[in-house]
Formats: C-alpha cells, structure tokens, sequence
DNA sequence: ACAATATTTAGACTGTTATCTAAACATCTC
DNA sequence: GAGATGTTTAGATAACAGTCTAAATATTGT
C-alpha cells in the first residue's frame, strides 16, 4: 500500500505533474503540453499517479480534470518524519 | 538530486533496512541477517542508499556501521508538506 | 605472510518500467 | 450518425533495477 506510493513518487515526470497540480487542478492534455514526451505516456504517469491515490480524476465533457489529493502526503510526509527522524515537525 | 532520494526510498528492502536503523546504529552484516537475499544484494541496497545521502557509514575494525542521516529525513518530510499540502504541520 | 571473517564490486540474468505508435473509447458539434 | 477533439488502452521495444554467484578488497589474528 505505501509501496504504491513511493514507486509512483521515484519518477520525475510524476512529481513535475505533481508539482504542476500543486499550483492549482489542470486537464489530462493541459499537463501533457508540458511534456516533450507523447501524450499517451502522459496518460500512463497519471494512471500510476491515480492508482496510487496521489491524484482524482474528474470527468469535465471531453477533459478529464486532474487534482492533487492532498491528504495523502501529509500521511507521507508524517510517516518520514516521525519513524526517521523522530519528531512531526519538519 | 532529489531523484536519488526518492527513487532509493522506492524499493521495499530499502525501507526496511532504514526502519532497522531508525532503532539504531548496525553493521552491513547485521542488517543483511534480516533479510532473505544474499548479503551482496543488502551491500548493493546499501550503496544505493549511502549514494542518496541516507545513511553514512563508517569502519570499525572488520565491521562497517551504518547509520541514519536524520536530518536528509527532515528535508524530505518538509518538501512534500510544504509542496503539497501546503504546510509544514502534517 | 597466510588464513579467516566482513564487506564490496563485477558480470550475468530476469523482471519491471518508461516510452513509442496505433487503435480504441468518450464526448461534443453539426 | 459522422467527424473532430480529448483521453486512455494495447502491444512492442529498450533501458533500468534487483538479484544471484564469483571474485576482489579490507581487516584481524596467528
């Protein structure tokens, strides 16, 4: 279960998208223009990005609208600090 | 740089050896007694995880002791609450 | 220096993963 | 319903990662 998510977090296409989706919800082609690589491969990181919880994905008509499920990198981000370095706060 | 961080906390064995050290310092032959694989494979995780900057390791006699990096530990928690859900309490 | 123990490195093998093109599916407009 | 646009799925290929055995390196003790 947590191994899902941080093979889903090992590759940088996936915490660009990430990253991108932190800065507010985009549609599956909106992120893939920001890629040199082909949209169907897009499609493959947000499969592995939904399946690991990290994003929802919404249908909108033809789009399809990605988010950021933020809750589960505070699960994440409370699971490293507190088993490796002891303490909640970062 | 940060690649090697998350692709190193990718693997399963890798997160249990780090586990086992968040309990305490051990040697490379200490930790690879806890796990079924051959103590080259545990050797290998090890290097993987000295490269991203997780452990440090050190000599002692015939023995090498690995220990946690805590702090590397710190900066991650911190990059994914700040990132992605938007604070630094989780 | 030699043997014994502890650890790492090298090379080969296998399974997984990221990528591509082509095809399928979904939705909208005419 | 046919055509256009947006997205996902299927199948193939190539690079990568984890594992193994065997060999190399490091340290200790005799």
């Amino acid at each position: 279960m947590r191994d899902h998510l941080f093979r889903a977090l090992a590759d940088p296409t996936r915490r660009k998208i990430l990253e991108l989706l932190a800065a507010g919800d985009r549609t599956a082609g909106e992120l893939a223009e920001e890629f040199p690589i082909a949209f169907a491969s897009v499609s493959h990181h947000l499969g592995v990005l939904r399946n690991a919880g990290l994003v929802a994905a919404e249908r909108e008509g033809q789009h399809v609208r990605y988010r950021l499920n933020t809750t589960v990198f505070q699960d994440i981000a409370r699971y490293l600090a507190k088993t490796f370095s002891g303490g909640t706060d970062a």
